[in-house]
DNA sequence: TTATAATATGAACAATGTTCATTATATTTG
DNA sequence: CAAATATAATGAACATTGTTCATATTATAA
């Protein structure tokens, strides 16, 4: 009895030493993770350096080691986050928009600008070499997977209400995703095209084209109408150096 | 009279002598450009630096900015010979398709495996930030028509034998450029798909919806079959360090 | 052959990521 | 409460990066 009493005992005070530790481990990890994505969405990449990282969240850059196995480990870490703010700035930009195929194009379109106002996380998400992913193949899927998971509840409401052909959903989804990347890359790292309207209305031509010009059912690739730009960015840095 | 034959011969002098070192220029930067090339083709761009170039062209570092302005200006002068030598490729490749939609199908096909063979070329295209390409226009220029110059040979042939809607042949264009480029981003970077053969599957499957399943005419994104992959390739090395 | 111009070179600097012995702080023990 | 110990923060140090510049070497001129 006695001996189960310390046991027990011993395993909480373990518990709660362990807890403790985990908090104040968890704490000092999120300086220098929110640092480091302060640092992601204004200067990108480019600005990410331990020593950086470490100057804003008020450390010495090896203190950092000490919770990290190294630099890429921390940004790794970042993209979760990311992939829930795009979701929220997702939702948020589109909410008002009619279910169905038109909420899912401004959904396309809404994932595109994220990228447009933060090119650092587009270049995170889909340009940084990122050393040994070994471990990490759950991020990767979640950036793989990143614009399906915006998309996901539209195509959903789309699939269930007959405005799609079920065994289409997948090639129209793989034609959406690597669409919406090349022209992010495109535009983003190469400048073409070369202004913001003009990229605009390539974007809707294409999703036009992927996803149907009427409302209400997908058609195959019709005539594409240069509709005017469906969201205006006020902020876009093309991230070159 | 001998005023004009001294000045005749003096300006006979300068332009040979200014020729000789124009020649021992072009050589010495012939040097480095090739060694960068190989480095490029090898490694990858991870692999090139200053020291590397160097020692590979058998010069010491310094060497390299009495001829070049920095680096970059050294890495960017290998594109258009890249440019190049991918037009060959592709040529050599689709020469036995049937002229057409087919041999059109096929050069979009052999694009891609050129960067497959050379995912350092991929990198060095469409991922690399250069600094200051203020002067570089025409090196972005030449990358953001890449696609489009390679295929351009076809499209004509397609558009005077009235396989295509010329009003159409832009935007086509457009759709193949940013799915061909998106795939290889994904296919290089992200590891998506994760096997070759899936990879090529989706591939086909793609640029059938773009061109049309059916040879001769373009029909708007039919049903796409899952045909095998046209090409083979034996080494995807998807440079990830 | 000597004087001069051209060019190849490595030392030096700043910035990068990472490691590690040392200092400083917090916790446990006597 | 003081001393001993465990934990954590730190900067020095190293290797590697691109770039500059004074110097050494080589080629050309007189």
């Amino acid at each position: 009895m006695n001996n189960v009493h310390y046991i027990c005992t011993v395993n909480l005070i373990l518990e709660i030493m362990v807890s403790n530790k985990s908090i104040q481990e968890q704490r000092m990890k999120g300086y220098f993770i929110q640092a480091t994505k302060d640092i992601l969405k204004g200067e990108g990449l480019k600005g990410v350096s331990v020593r950086n990282i470490a100057q804003q969240a008020g450390y010495s850059y090896s203190t950092i080691y000490n919770y990290f196995k190294d630099v890429n480990d921390l940004v790794f870490v970042c993209i979760s986050d990311f992939q829930k703010e795009c979701e929220s700035f997702v939702a948020e930009q589109t909410k008002e928009k009619p279910q169905g195929i038109d909420r899912l194009k401004a959904t396309v379109v809404s994932y595109v600008n994220y990228f447009l106002e933060y090119p650092g996380i587009f270049d995170l998400f889909y340009l940084a070499k990122v050393g040994d992913f070994g471990h990490k193949a759950a991020t990767i899927d979640l950036i793989n997977g990143s614009l399906d998971a915006v998309c996901e509840k539209e195509w959903n409401y789309c699939a269930s209400h007959g405005l799609v052909k079920v065994e289409e959903v997948e090639r129209i989804k793989a034609q959406l995703r690597y669409t919406v990347i090349g022209m992010l890359l495109l535009y983003l790292n190469r400048r073409f095209p070369s202004s913001y309207s003009e990229f605009m209305s390539q974007l809707t031509m294409q999703i036009n084209a992927i996803l149907g010009n009427e409302e209400g059912t997908v058609k195959a690739v019709p005539d594409a109408t240069q509709s005017s730009s469906l969201v205006q960015n006020s902020l876009i840095s093309v991230n070159i150096r």
